[in-house]
DNA sequence: CGCAATCTTCTAGTTTGCTAGAATATAGAG
DNA sequence: CTCTATATTCTAGCAAACTAGAAGATTGCG
């Protein structure tokens, strides 16, 4: 018995992610210009590597342009915040909004003006009643 | 240059830590058996091994008691939902409280009951003002 | 066509995470 | 005091995650 593979996407897989969904399709190079850019310098092979497993994990899919592979993503941005998101609220919170939210206040620099934002945005919510 | 240690706990060791958050400190037998008594059935050396290593990694303490050690969470339950958590709004959220709460409503099952009893720990807030 | 540039695949090395058996230490019974 | 039961430490193996070099494939320039 060994790990299980994990289904949300490692650190590493999402910083690709975010670069492609704010462009897509992006071949190899520019990719990897991108991530040296934000400050992770990788070779051009280790950014091949971990762009094909995660074509084999379905986060992404690729097309051949040229001699070249032009990299897509497969996965939504919405997808997998609600997946990390719902990962951490059921192993960590056990469920419960109410404790996330709790944390949520305790973390950061929420200011008032947000509050009310998130509080029209509850409003909203319990008004529409559907779901 | 490789993985650099995670500062968060693992699935398994949040397991260990629901465990010693509910009664402290305890011996590796018995929580070998609330493991075990959840689903996760290990070997009594692998129980020490983790928790040697959740020690060096500073999530718990041991002290001798007679032959056996007891160990105990040396992090609050608080601590680790306001680590994670953070972690998750600041990775895959890019810091946005915002996108966090509706990334939760998006995620379970949150009745109208719970999103007034949310916006009531909002209004506290608010009233509240400081911090 | 041939060769250089460029891209990919293959292989492999390192660390963390998880697991467990072999070897070792120790407390307590008799 | 000796022996056994029980606890711990040591060692080790396997998969995932991350990294990158060597080798192989392909395109296109001259």
């Amino acid at each position: 018995m060994s790990r299980p593979p994990a289904e949300q996407p490692t650190e590493l897989e999402l910083q690709f992610l975010k670069i492609l969904w704010e462009k897509s399709p992006q071949p190899v190079r520019q990719i990897r210009d991108l991530l040296a850019q934000g400050g992770r310098d990788i070779a051009h092979t280790s950014v091949i590597t971990t762009l094909n497993t995660m074509v084999k994990k379905r986060f992404l899919t690729r097309q051949k342009e040229g001699k070249a592979f032009l990299f897509s993503p497969r996965v939504t941005r919405e997808q997998v915040s609600r997946s990390v998101l719902g990962d951490v609220v059921n192993r960590v919170f056990d469920g419960s909004a109410r404790a996330v939210l709790m944390g949520l206040f305790e973390h950061s620099d929420i200011d008032t003006d947000e509050l009310k934002d998130l509080r029209k945005l509850i409003d909203q919510r319990v008004k529409g009643g559907d779901k």
